[in-house]
DNA sequence: CTAACATATGAACAATTATTCAAATGTAGG
DNA sequence: CCTACATTTGAATAATTGTTCATATGTTAG
């Protein structure tokens, strides 16, 4: 019955040679924050279907928007979002914005993803 | 300006063959949404934090609780969300139960997010 | 400068979700 | 059977988040 926040004193640990082990293990706060970032911007079914159009070209917002049937403004909302995390990046040609995968990992996020569903 | 529901007649594409050609290959509506819940179940610290825990070792919700500092029922509560995501396993032993990874797609989906992160 | 258009942004609302607390299972030992 | 303990569950609250609508940038053409 162990209660937050307290320490290894009065926890009733099963087993503390190797919850000291895992403690020693753990990682840092902002690694955790950061991995839980990315996750959570792909954790998303809107900002996966705009990654997945992006997939083979590149796309500008008006474009998107009419590849996954929503408005511009909620596409343009998504890809802030997503250009926060860095999965995306964006060229300027005049008035139009064209958006493209930022790198390789996104793909690998994504068909790893897509194998751990494939099963 | 283009509003959500409209169909390709009314909208205002820029280059309605780069959408036509990706509209062919949009994923179904069920990867997507599977894909989503995956990430989105990554998306979360303390269920990071869990997983992160159980790269070494199998170990028990007591534990468990012990590592990431919350409380029993906490972390109870995440465990079930990520066995419905098939990404942990547990087995019983008396009164305890261990969890532990599913299998090598968390590891490595785990690895590929720190990648990214790690830039 | 003005009009037209692509994109971005802000505020508001609705919906989803994580944690807490209290209580319920289920298991082992006396 | 009763107690102790590990874990689970349910309801409630608080916080986060996606979409919409209206409006604001910023760019190009006339």
């Amino acid at each position: 019955m162990t209660t937050a926040g307290e320490d290894c004193c009065e926890v009733q640990c099963i087993h503390e040679d190797k919850v000291k082990l895992a403690r020693r293990e753990r990682l840092a706060e902002d690694t955790v924050t950061a991995l839980a970032d990315i996750f959570k911007t792909l954790g998303d079914a809107t900002r996966l279907r705009i990654l997945s159009a992006l997939m083979r070209q590149e796309l500008c917002v008006c474009d998107l928007a009419a590849v996954i049937e929503m408005s511009d403004s909620a596409v343009s909302h998504q890809l802030r979002v997503l250009r926060s995390q860095k999965l995306v990046k964006f060229r300027r040609e005049g008035k139009v914005v064209y958006y493209s995968l930022a790198d390789d990992h996104v793909r690998t996020l994504f068909a790893q993803g897509l194998e751990h569903v494939n099963e």
